[in-house]
RNA sequence: AGGCGCGUAGCUCAGUUGGUUAGAGCGCUACCUUGACAUGGUAGAGGUCGUUGGUUCGAACCCAAUCGUGCCUACCA
C-alpha cells in the first residue's frame, strides 16, 4: 500500500485465485442454506452489461450470506443457447463454404461441442473478473448428462400424463432457420407496409365483383374462401355466393364472420387459413379447405407453374404485375403494420402449418398462479407480479419443438405407421412397448426449446431426479435474481415446472431489476453501436480499439461510419480503466426500484474516486503506529471516539437491512457518506488534531490509533460485498489476521453502540461548519489563522467549549477563542450559530457596508424560514390534528430561528451606532 | 386496443407507509497544492418536483383529469 494512488489492476488479479484456491465458494458445512441460481449465461456468449449489473447484485447477496453465516450456495452453470450457438456455428462454417447438410447432424454436432470447448470459458472468464464468487466446484450446462436426464425425465412424464402432445398446428416458423418458433421468440414492430384493394369476381355474374382488401397479395394463391360481416348491409346479399380467386380461378365461398371489422379496409376479408393464425381459427369455425402454399423456405408450392418455387416476394411482385395488367387492382395505398421476425434471424415469421410438440400449459399455469397470489413466492418490487398474472391469465400452450440440431433430441420415436413411442432410449421404448427388433424405430429429428431446460435449472442442478442432500438443503432456492424482459421465458417456466415435478417453488422471492441502457436511455446493442464491454471499463480501452469492437461485423455495415463518428464523440480518449470495485460500486448504486438503469461512465469515476478516498484513509490509518493489540482501550473512548462508534453502529444495521431488502443503491449511499464524510472528513481530521498534538498523553493517543483501526476493519467488512477486491487488499495489509473477509462474521452493532450523549460533538461539527462558511464568506485565506470571540454562551456551551474548543480551533483554524461580555468593537465580522454570536476581530478595518448586507441577507433567509412554521403554528387545525412530535419540533426550530435573528439584529444594531 | 412505468437541479438519478429548510453523484463558481488523498480540501450557486383540479392542518408522495414519453402484451385484412 505504499502507492498513493489507487491503482485496481494491481491488486485485484491476484485475490480471486487466492480465494478460489481456499474453495472460500462452495457452501459451508453448517449455518441456514441459502441460495441464488445464476440465470445461466449462453455458454459461447460474453459478458455484457446486464450480466454484469446481475452478477454484482447476486455476489453482493452471497458475500452478505457467508458473512452472516449460512451455508451459502451460488450455483454456478451456463446454457446451451441452442438457436443462438447453432446460428453462429453455421455462420462459420458458411464461412469456410459448408452447410451444416454437408456435415451431417453427427458431425456438425461435433462442431458445436469444439466451438463450445474453444469460447465456452470465455464467459466464465469474465464472470470471475467480476469477483462472482460462483461455486465453481459444481458447475453445470444444461447440455451435460445430468441436466440431459432430468430433461428427458420431465418430457417423458409430461407426455405420459398427457401434458404433451404432438399436434399439426399453425406455427411461427422461420424460413431462414427452418425452425418453429415459440410466440415469446417473435417480435413484432411496426414497418412500412401497402394495403392493395383487388377485384373478386362474383361467379357466374361477370359484372359483379367485391373488392378484397389484403396486406400479402401473394397469399391468394392459398384463398380459400371471402369473409363479410354478417350485420354488414353492403355485403348481405352475397353471403352463400361464391367468387373467383384471381390468379388461380379457383371459386371459393363467401361466408360470414363476426371477426371481419364493417368500417377496416373494405370490409371484405379474403381467408387464407393455412398462412394467417386469424383465418385460420376462422377457417376451423366454417370448416374451410387448408390449402399451404409455402414450403419451409417460404417458396412457393403450387400448380401454377410459373409460380411455383418462387420465393414469397418474388411472387408478391409477379402477383401484383399480373394483378395490374389485368385490372385487377383497383387501388394501393401506403399501410403501417406490424411485422413479425425472429428474434435470432430477424427474418420476417412465416405462419406455417407443421407437426409440433406441445406443452398442455393451462394446469400447470393454474398451480403456478396460485404460488403467486397465496405469496408463497414474493416479487420485489411486488408490482411485478401484475405482469406475471397478466401474462399467466392469457397464456397458450408452449411449442417446444424446434427443428434443429444442437438442443435436447426428443425422446421418441416412431415406426414405419408413424406411431409414436416415448421413453428415455430406442432400447427402453422396445421394452416398454414390447417391441420386437425387426420393426424399424426412427427417432424424432427435433430438438426441445432451450428454456425447456433451463426451466428446469433450479432443480435439474442440485442433482434431481436423483434424490440428492443438495436438493434437500438448497431446494426451494432462497431467491431469484432477473431481469423483467424474461418473466415469460424462465421466471414462470421455472415455476411451473418447480411446483410439477419437486412439488415445491422454485425460490421464495423474485428480485427484478432494472435493464441496463446507455447514458442517454437507448437500450445497449450492437446494431446501435453503443455496447460497452464491462471488462473495458475495469481494463480501460484504447479509442481506437473501441471503435473497432462497436463498428466491425455489423448486420448493417452501412451503420458503421455513423458509429465511429457517435463512439469518438462520446469517448474522445477512450474509456479509463476504474477497476471492478468501481465498477460494482457503481451498479449496487443504480441498483434501485427503478426499470430503466441509465449508464453513466462519470459514475463510474466518481465511484473510482471513492475507492481512491478509501485507499488513502487506509493509508493514512497504516501510518499511524498501532500500540494496543486488544480491546482493553474500549472503556477509555473519548466522544469523539464514541461519537464515530455510534454512528458506525447504525451503519451497521442500515447496511444490513438494505442488503435484505434489495435496496443496494440505500447500502451503497450509505456507505459512502459514513466513509467519505463521517470517518474521512471528520474523524479521521479529529484524530489528526489529536495525534499531532503535544497535549495528550501517549495512552490517548493509543485508543484513537486502535478505534481509527477497528472502524476502518469494519468499513472493509460493511463494504466487502460490494467492493471485494480493494476491501480484501487493506484488509490483509492492515490487519494480517490471515484469513479472508469471507471468513468474518458481519459485525455485531452492540460492540459499537453506545448509551453516552455524543450531542456534543454534533455540536461541535456545527460551529466548526458555521467558522468555516463565514470564513469563506469574508474572504479569510484557508491557512490564515484567526481569533473568535464567543457571546451568549450557557452552561452547555460552556462545558462543551472547555473539552472542545482544541479541536475547534483545529479544525476551524482558529488560533485564539475568547468569550466577551460585550461586544463594543464594530471592527468584527459576525458568525451566528445557533444561541452563539461568534465575532472574528480583523486587524483591518472592515466595511461596515458590505457586513451589514452579508448579515441582512443571512436574517432574510430565517425570517422567511421561520415566517412559514409561524404560519403553521397559528392554525388550529395544525395544532388539533399534527402528532404531537410534529408540533414540538416546529416550536423548537422556531425558537431556534428566532434567538438567532436577535442575535442577527443586536449586531445589525452595534454596527449601525 | 389492453397492461405496466416514467416526467424532481445543466446531466444521470434517489426520495422507504404524506410531516420542519426536497437529497446524491457528475458538471458549474470562488478560494486552497497543509505531511492519507488534487482520483483532493473548504465554501457556494442551482429545483414554483410536467400541467390543472381535488382530498388533507399539511402533498414530490394519495385521488381525478390532462400533456409528454418509454416498455410489454395483442388477431385488424
Amino acid at each position: 500500500m505504499a502507492d498513493n494512488k489507487y491503482n485496481p489492476a494491481e491488486i485485484e488479479g491476484k485475490w480471486y485465485e487466492e480465494w478460489e484456491k481456499n474453495k472460500i465458494f462452495s457452501p459451508s458445512d453448517i449455518g441456514n442454506p441459502y441460495c441464488i441460481m445464476i440465470p445461466p449465461p449462453n455458454v459461447t456468449g460474453t459478458l455484457h452489461m446486464g450480466h454484469a449489473f446481475q452478477v454484482t447484485l447476486m455476489d453482493i447477496l452471497c458475500r452478505h450470506h457467508r458473512m452472516l453465516g449460512d451455508k451459502t450456495l451460488w450455483q454456478a452453470g451456463t446454457d446451451h443457447a441452442g438457436i443462438a450457438t447453432q446460428m453462429v456455428v453455421e455462420r462459420k462454417l458458411t464461412a469456410q463454404g459448408i452447410s451444416r447438410n454437408d456435415l451431417g447432424r453427427e458431425k456438425f454436432i461435433d462442431q458445436v461441442w469444439d466451438w463450445k470447448s474453444q469460447s465456452g470459458d470465455m464467459i466464465s472468464k469474465q464472470l470471475r473478473r467480476m469477483g462472482a464468487s460462483l461455486d465453481w466446484e459444481s458447475e453445470r450446462f444444461t447440455m451435460d448428462e445430468g441436466l440431459s436426464k432430468a430433461v428427458n425425465k420431465v418430457f417423458i412424464d409430461l407426455y405420459e400424463e398427457g401434458l404433451i402432445y404432438k399436434g399439426k398446428r399453425l406455427v411461427n416458423w422461420d424460413p431462414v432457420l427452418q425452425t418453429a418458433l415459440s410466440d415469446l421468440e417473435v417480435i413484432s414492430s411496426e414497418e412500412d407496409g401497402k394495403i392493395w384493394q383487388i377485384k373478386y369476381f362474383i361467379d357466374n355474374d361477370s359484372d359483379e365483383y367485391l373488392e378484397i382488401a389484403t396486406t400479402r397479395p401473394e397469399t391468394i394463391l392459398g384463398d380459400t374462401a371471402v369473409a363479410v360481416n354478417p350485420n354488414d348491409e353492403k355485403y348481405k346479399k352475397y353471403i352463400g355466393k361464391n367468387v373467383i380467386v384471381p390468379i388461380t380461378g379457383k371459386v371459393v365461398p363467401i361466408i360470414s364472420d363476426e371477426y371481419v371489422d364493417i368500417d377496416f379496409g373494405t370490409g371484405c376479408l379474403k381467408i387464407t387459413p393455412a398462412h394467417d393464425f386469424n383465418d385460420y381459427e376462422l377457417a376451423k369455425r366454417h370448416n374451410l379447405e387448408i390449402v399451404n402454399i409455402f414450403d419451409a423456405s417460404a417458396r412457393i408450392k403450387c400448380e401454377t407453374k410459373e409460380y411455383n418455387n418462387l420465393d414469397r416476394f418474388e411472387a408478391r411482385k409477379k402477383i401484383l404485375l399480373e394483378l395490374e395488367e389485368t385490372g385487377y387492382l383497383l387501388k394501393t395505398t401506403k399501410h403501417k403494420m406490424l411485422i413479425p421476425r425472429g428474434d435470432r434471424s430477424h427474418a420476417i415469421i412465416e405462419p406455417l402449418m407443421t407437426d409440433q410438440w406441445y406443452v398442455k400449459i393451462q394446469s400447470l399455469a393454474d398451480e403456478a398462479i396460485k404460488c403467486v397470489k397465496e405469496e408463497e413466492i414474493k416479487f420485489v418490487p411486488k408490482n411485478w407480479e401484475k405482469t406475471y398474472f397478466e401474462w399467466m391469465n392469457n397464456i397458450q400452450d408452449w411449442c417446444i419443438s424446434r427443428q434443429l440440431w444442437w438442443g435436447h433430441r426428443i425422446p421418441a420415436w416412431y415406426d414405419e405407421e408413424k406411431n409414436i413411442f416415448v421413453g428415455k432410449s430406442e432400447e427402453d421404448v422396445r421394452k416398454k412397448y414390447d417391441l420386437k427388433d425387426n420393426i424399424d424405430l426412427t427417432q424424432d429429428e427435433d430438438v426441445l426449446d432451450t428454456w425447456f431446460s433451463s426451466s428446469l435449472w433450479p432443480f435439474s442442478t442440485l442433482g434431481w431426479p436423483d434424490e440428492t442432500e443438495r436438493v434437500k438443503t438448497f431446494y426451494p432456492t432462497s431467491v431469484l435474481i432477473t431481469g423483467f424482459d424474461i418473466i415469460f421465458f424462465w421466471v414462470a417456466r421455472m415455476i411451473m415446472m418447480g411446483k410439477k415435478f419437486v412439488g415445491e417453488i422454485p425460490f421464495k422471492e423474485i428480485y427484478v431489476h432494472g435493464l441496463v441502457k446507455d447514458s442517454s436511455g437507448n437500450k445497449m446493442s450492437k446494431s446501435k453501436g453503443n455496447i460497452i464491454d464491462p471488462i473495458d471499463l475495469i481494463d480501460g480501452i484504447e479509442l481506437n480499439d473501441l471503435i473497432n469492437k462497436r463498428a466491425s461485423d455489423l448486420m448493417q455495415p452501412e451503420m458503421s461510419e455513423k458509429i465511429k463518428k457517435n463512439t469518438k464523440k462520446e469517448y474522445p480518449n477512450g474509456i479509463d480503466s476504474y477497476g471492478t470495485d468501481a465498477l460494482r460500486f457503481t451498479f449496487a448504486s443504480l441498483a434501485s426500484n427503478g426499470r430503466d438503469i441509465n449508464f453513466d461512465l462519470k459514475r463510474v469515476e466518481g465511484y473510482r474516486n471513492f475507492c481512491n478516498k478509501l485507499w488513502n484513509a487506509a493509508r493514512f490509518v497504516k501510518l499511524q503506529k498501532n500500540e494496543i493489540e486488544n480491546d482493553s482501550g474500549q472503556t477509555n473512548f473519548q466522544d469523539e471516539d464514541l461519537w464515530i462508534r455510534d454512528k458506525l453502529a447504525k451503519l451497521i444495521e442500515d447496511t444490513n437491512e438494505n442488503y435484505k431488502n434489495y435496496r443496494f443503491d440505500f447500502a451503497a449511499k450509505g456507505l459512502y457518506n459514513f466513509i467519505w464524510q463521517d470517518y474521512c472528513s471528520w474523524y479521521i481530521e479529529i484524530s489528526k488534531s489529536k495525534l499531532n498534538s503535544d497535549n495528550i498523553d501517549k495512552n490517548q493517543k493509543n485508543i484513537i490509533v486502535y478505534n481509527l483501526r477497528e472502524v476502518l476493519k469494519n468499513i472493509l467488512l460493511l463494504l466487502h460485498p460490494i467492493m471485494p477486491f480493494i476491501t480484501e487488499e487493506i484488509y490483509n495489509d492492515i490487519f494480517k489476521e490471515k484469513k479472508f473477509l469471507q471468513n468474518n462474521t458481519y459485525p455485531d452493532i452492540r460492540k459499537f453502540s453506545t448509551e453516552k450523549s455524543v450531542e456534543n460533538i454534533n455540536w461541535m461539527i456545527e460551529i466548526i461548519s458555521a467558522i468555516r462558511k463565514t470564513r469563506s464568506e469574508i474572504g479569510v485565506k484557508p491557512n490564515k489563522e484567526i481569533e473568535i470571540m464567543v457571546t451568549g454562551e450557557n452552561d452547555k456551551d460552556k462545558l462543551y467549549f472547555k473539552n472542545l474548543s482544541f479541536l475547534i480551533m483545529s479544525l476551524a483554524k482558529v488560533k485564539n477563542i475568547s468569550f466577551k461580555k460585550a461586544d463594543e468593537s464594530k471592527n468584527y465580522y459576525t458568525c451566528v450559530s445557533n444561541n452563539l454570536k461568534i465575532l472574528i476581530p480583523s486587524s483591518d478595518l472592515i466595511d461596515i457596508k458590505l457586513e451589514t448586507d452579508r448579515l441582512t441577507r443571512e436574517k432574510e433567509k430565517y425570517i422567511s424560514q421561520s415566517a412559514g412554521i409561524e404560519e403553521r403554528l397559528s392554525k388550529s387545525e395544525f395544532i388539533n390534528n399534527a402528532p404531537g412530535h410534529i408540533v414540538v419540533a416546529d416550536e423548537q426550530k422556531l425558537k431556534e430561528l428566532k434567538l438567532q435573528i436577535q442575535k442577527i439584529d443586536d449586531q445589525l444594531k452595534n454596527y449601525s451606532k
